[in-house]
DNA sequence: TAGAAACTCCGTATAAATACGGATGTAAAA
DNA sequence: TTTTACATCCGTATTTATACGGAGTTTCTA
């Protein structure tokens, strides 16, 4: 028989919990680990456990879902995941989809749509709703994805700037000079199409770079 | 037999039906209604269906947690609620337990807490774990419930700030001079103990004030 | 290898925010 | 009723941020 084994990993005991139940019901899927953070599924994925999917989610402490997803990547691993999130954010599908998710799915989805995502991404499809997809489009379409929208140095300063540190603070405290911060906060300001401080900062708090 | 009778409220069907499964199991609770939203719920409560208990999200759209608890509250539900929530938070711990809830659980306490929580609560006591409790009072011991830091000229003011808005543009659109804009500034920094703009939308949005 | 980003730095100027230290009338709460 | 918080306003001064426009070096990539 095609029994699709699976692995799920979320932060919240009641959300695994009920949804191993759930899934105990359908005889073609079986559960076979439950783990509450990235750390963990990364330690299970290297030692060769035989597994299809993973139902990952995407905050989780210690490792978020994007590292592990990175982490999957690198390491060419042959189970395929399935992202779980309550997000309906263009930009957190998008980088998902990036980052090798072979399905995203809304914590508000039906058991029926978890089972068919399951089953499509068993059998080696992709599995993104026509809601899911619209949004990554719509998303992709206004502005790229977060991740690559600022420099390294940019998220770093934007980081300073959201702590309450000064252009001069930060420039001593990262060894430039105040010139340099005032270039990169005006660099970061354009990108992020904000007008001031306060602007930046509630954007940057809505994407998630903070 | 004493069979507690509950309401599941909560936007997340996988949560839902995962929740409602495990409950399943244990034979003196009973799961009798599941609803999606606030509005959903209130609508429920009106038909004076017989629970004992609700099982309340707090992110849900619509008509969300807080709002329902209030709800409730001027209309002396005799349905018990208790919060379950992603966030452990001091801010949310504090307003749940100020409008009423019965008790706190967060999303990833287990089956055990959750089954406790209900029976304590069914039986007429409160539930509020060791964890939950002391998050709200140190909450509670360092600054005072976000609902009642700002008054409503300056969470009003705040809005502005948020929106990239300068004083003098704040005080034009409010109709007053931008001194004073410039003292509800001073004023909500001091209360809210950051030092500048960028602390303060980062706070804000932090504590859902914006 | 050529070109594009990223990172660094500079000058000049204006706009905006923050830090002081006051003041008044009104409304709500103790 | 007395106190307290709120909302409004003012002056002076300094510090920060933003707006221009430009340029050299390195690093990565097409």
């Amino acid at each position: 028989m095609n029994e699709t084994k699976l692995i799920i990993a979320d932060d919240h005991e009641l959300f695994r919990k009920g949804l191993a139940e759930l899934l105990s019901k359908h005889e073609d899927i079986k559960v076979i680990k439950s783990v509450e953070d990235g750390i963990e599924f990364m330690n299970i994925l290297k030692s060769n456990i035989e597994a299809h999917i993973v139902l990952l989610d995407i905050t989780m402490p210690n490792m978020d879902g994007f590292q592990v997803l990175k982490e999957m990547k690198n390491l060419s691993s042959t189970i395929k995941p399935i992202v779980i999130s309550m997000h309906n954010d263009g930009n957190y599908i998008a980088k998902c989809a990036k980052s090798g998710a072979y399905g995203y799915l809304l914590k508000n989805a039906d058991e029926t749509e978890l089972t068919k995502a399951i089953r499509m991404v068993s059998k080696g499809s992709k599995y993104f709703s026509a809601e899911i997809s619209e949004k990554m489009i719509n998303f992709m379409s206004v502005q790229s994805v977060s991740e690559d929208i600022l420099s390294n140095k940019e998220t770093e300063v934007l980081g300073l700037i959201s702590e309450g540190l000064t252009t001069k603070e930060i420039a001593s405290r990262l060894f430039v000079s105040a010139r340099t911060i005032e270039t990169h906060r005006a660099n970061i300001l354009k990108k992020l199409e904000v007008k001031n401080t306060a602007e930046l900062i509630k954007k940057a708090a809505k994407i998630n770079l903070i």
